[in-house]
DNA sequence: ATGGCTCATCTAATGAGA
């Protein structure tokens, strides 16, 4: 089974380059992020016809993240405050469609979009930051019936240097800072696998190229789309790549997808032992 | 490398992203 994540920047203006890929690439889950459009103008029909059923969450202009997949999408939690109720800052942090999660394939999926934070001493940052603590007491309340967690999306946080293209350009700065790599790393509390890094140990892999300042022909790249697996399904992943060609594509989205691959429902692992 | 890209917005110049 593939789970990719991408953050398509606005669905509405890749919605040719999405439906090749996913013909192209036939993965099983694609979570999405900023798709920048209410939910009735989402191009549903356009996955529908390729056999995913779709889930979402946008608004208008900002944020927006969706699921497609091929299987049944159960028990969907749209936003934070589906799932928590006991964090002070709730009613703002929802404002932001930035959070949906399903069962699919007894798999709790959780797609995000962290936001970006703007500098560090901004108003954005403190969002950012409170955005990061909300996550981690809703990952610690879904957690709760020990159910195989994938959490993936766009975390907006370099987790090492080596996450980033040049990385003494930016100490201390937004998405490499230690406050931030600490957030995200409180969050997962031990529970989650950068399962990227599993497969990958060196440096020089990107998920994201600035449009600007030729990021992309000089591969100054950040890796900041993630996808995140909990041990009991961790075992099951083969393989976890980024789909840097997608990036090369005209009229691109600055982020790349990200996919794994998982032998996953393990009934299907068990029937091959037989025949 | 951060003003020099791209997106969305009551189609012009602005805010946001990262």
């Amino acid at each position: 089974m593939l789970i990719a994540t991408w953050n398509v920047n606005s669905i509405r203006s890749r919605i040719d380059l999405v439906k090749d890929w996913l013909i192209t690439n036939e993965v099983d889950i694609l979570c999405l992020q900023e798709t920048k459009t209410e939910d009735q103008f989402f191009p549903v029909e356009v996955f529908s016809k390729l056999g995913y059923e779709v889930s979402i969450s946008g608004q208008k202009s900002y944020n927006g993240v969706a699921i497609l997949s091929r299987f049944p999408i159960n028990d969907i939690k749209i936003g934070f405050d589906q799932v928590i109720s006991d964090y002070k800052d709730l009613s703002i942090l929802s404002q932001q469609k930035r959070i949906i999660s399903a069962e699919i394939n007894d798999i709790r999926v959780i797609n995000v979009y962290v936001p970006n934070g703007s500098a560090m001493d901004s108003d954005k940052f403190i969002y950012k930051k409170k955005w990061i603590e909300c996550l981690k007491i809703y990952l610690e309340k879904i957690n709760s019936n020990n159910i195989p967690i994938c959490l993936l999306g766009d975390f907006n946080i370099a987790p090492e240097d080596k996450d980033i293209h040049t990385p003494s350009n930016y100490k201390e700065s937004i998405m490499a800072s230690s406050k931030e790599r600490k957030l995200l790393k409180d969050a997962l509390s031990g529970k989650l696998e950068d399962v990227f890094r599993i497969f990958e140990p060196r440096a020089q892999n990107w998920s994201w190229w600035d449009y600007r300042h030729s990021a992309w022909e000089k591969d100054k790249g950040w890796r900041i789309d993630h996808i995140y697996l909990t041990e009991n399904i961790l075992s099951c992943a083969n393989s976890c790549w980024i789909d840097k060609e997608t990036r090369s594509k005209e009229r691109p989205s600055d982020h790349a997808p990200v996919i794994v691959d998982i032998s996953w429902p393990q009934s299907e692992i068990e029937n091959e032992f037989f025949f």
